[in-house]
DNA sequence: CTGCATCCCCCACGATACTG
DNA sequence: CAGTATCGTGGGGGATGCAG
């Protein structure tokens, strides 16, 4: 493979994967989706682990594929404000239906799979 | 986060994404949903760009996960054929919907994106 | 509060060669 | 045909410190 082709997707499933996959995109999507509008410091706290760095450069992915949208106030101290797009908003069925197979699968498989803690 | 954290999923999302996430998986999902049943070569054929090591050990993942059957047939040359389980079936519905939901972004964007060659 | 700047490490993944 | 085995590397991600 060419040099050139690390952003290309062999196709729309890997299109998809390139924009909500990594390591907290789908989760950060999920939450913003569930409480529609989140301060940075709310997600930071909600994604558990994450540092500034990974949330900073990870919504900052995400704004640029338009699934969320910043809105920063400017004041003292700052604050700022994420949603989820139209588009997003649009996706978010397919994480949750995923999350409904995850959840069942885990169920099913009661052992070696630590105690899930997600909101 | 301690050492032991590596494999925990903090919710059914992330555990989603630890089963199918990664460079390949949805891709093989996807053409194994496609076809039913698929050699080894037939599959590396078709994953474009993936190499034997690759397909092997994200097989094996797929395997071990439950997700898709090994069939080996012991002759000479080798024959060995992949499929999916029932439980990797329940999930390409959202696979599905989610190239749908990617498509639809392609097509909306039709600029900076190169030409999607996907079967 | 909401970041940005650095430094650094690990491992997912690639390339290549070999085998029953 | 269907894989192993080995070696290398790029960058995703972690830790820490500073800043408006």
């Amino acid at each position: 493979m060419s040099k050139n082709d690390q952003n290309v997707a062999f196709c729309a499933v890997d299109y998809a994967f390139q924009r909500i996959g990594g390591k907290y995109k789908a989760r950060i999507l999920w939450y913003l989706h569930e409480h529609k509008v989140l301060r940075y410091g709310e997600l930071k706290r909600m994604v558990k682990g994450i540092t500034t760095k990974m949330l900073t450069q990870t919504l900052r992915e995400l704004e640029k594929d338009e699934l969320v949208t910043r809105k920063e106030y400017h004041q003292v101290p700052p604050k700022v404000e994420y949603s989820l797009t139209p588009i997003a908003e649009e996706f978010v069925p397919f994480i949750d239906q995923m999350r409904a197979w995850a959840e069942k699968r885990i169920k099913d498989s009661l052992q070696d799979v630590e105690p899930i803690a997600c909101y």
